[in-house]
DNA sequence: CCATATACCTGGCAGC
DNA sequence: TGCTGCCAGGTATATG
């Protein structure tokens, strides 16, 4: 579920409901995510009011001044806000109780982090945070940058895109989804391509995450009820998961391979050098 | 430094 | 029905 769309469409759902509130309780029930839960958060966020949530790439900081929680999603993780009393599921590790609403962290897989970081110094120079790449829906995210930042790199474009070192946010959907847009084969060794294709792709790749975020920001009002995926934009997939499957534009079958363990799905015709 | 593989964890699904 | 193997949207860490 989460790349950079869902959660922006998570801090976005959040935001509003509940900054300005202050924390009147809560419950950590499993500690074992990817890094130990801390058992007394609730004691620690209690009384604390919640100042703003921003994002950083795939990571949400919701700062309370005194310290900043900084939550990742991992694989399988969700942000929901509930009524305070509804009944815990499986998998749902964290309630941050806000009066008569909480929010409620929901992972099966436990590949999340919720980290309390208490100094502004601290979040900065954070390991998690300190060498992250650039943002893509930013200014200096530019072809140019992109060209600059890939010479001499003989990885394939697809996998750099996903490299969170080089440029955040961006995850195995919209890599595929992006290269398909800006017309590149995935495969292409990333320091060989020329700046005239960064001039599509950058466009593409802001496209593509907008075009998400605005498929999830339109279903808001399902998420305050329910989990902040974006399900809308599965409809729009040009490429990811349909293998086999006519591609949109030249009906050629959409074809897949594995690079770097993961999937990737791409047109043969639409996406040639 | 670079590039690639591995590990973490659970659940859903295809195939037998 | 139940088993097995594989796959899944992330990323730090280890290994060449």
């Amino acid at each position: 579920m989460p790349e950079l769309p869902e959660v922006e469409v998570t801090r976005r759902g959040i935001a509003p409901e509940l900054v300005g509130l202050r924390v009147s309780g809560g419950v950590t029930r499993t500690p074992r995510l990817r890094y130990p839960l801390l058992p007394e958060l609730p004691r620690l966020l209690k009384g604390k009011t919640l100042l703003a949530v921003r994002r950083r790439g795939k990571y949400l900081l919701l700062d309370f001044g005194a310290g900043t929680l900084l939550i990742h999603l991992g694989m399988s993780g969700s942000l929901r806000l509930l009524p305070r009393g509804a009944p815990p599921q499986k998998h749902d590790h964290l309630d941050v109780e806000f009066g008569d609403r909480l929010l409620r962290l929901h992972d099966p897989r436990r590949f999340g982090a919720v980290l309390w970081l208490t100094e502004e110094q601290e979040i900065q120079h954070h390991p998690l945070l300190a060498n992250l790449g650039i943002e893509p829906l930013e200014e200096g995210f530019t072809p140019g940058w992109l060209h600059a930042a890939t010479r001499g790199k003989n990885t394939p474009i697809k996998q750099l895109l996903m490299d969170g070192h080089l440029v955040v946010g961006i995850g195995n959907i919209y890599a595929s989804e992006s290269l398909y847009r800006a017309r590149i084969d995935p495969r292409t060794a990333a320091g060989r391509i020329a700046l005239k294709r960064f001039e599509r792709l950058v466009p593409a790749i802001r496209a593509t995450l907008e075009a998400a975020i605005d498929a999830g920001g339109s279903s808001l009002r399902d998420f305050i009820a329910s989990d902040g995926s974006s399900g809308y934009f599965q409809q729009q997939y040009f490429v990811y998961g349909r293998t086999g499957e006519p591609c949109r534009v030249c009906g050629k079958a959409i074809l897949s391979l594995r690079q770097g363990q993961r999937a990737t799905f791409y047109c043969p015709k639409c996406q040639r050098p």
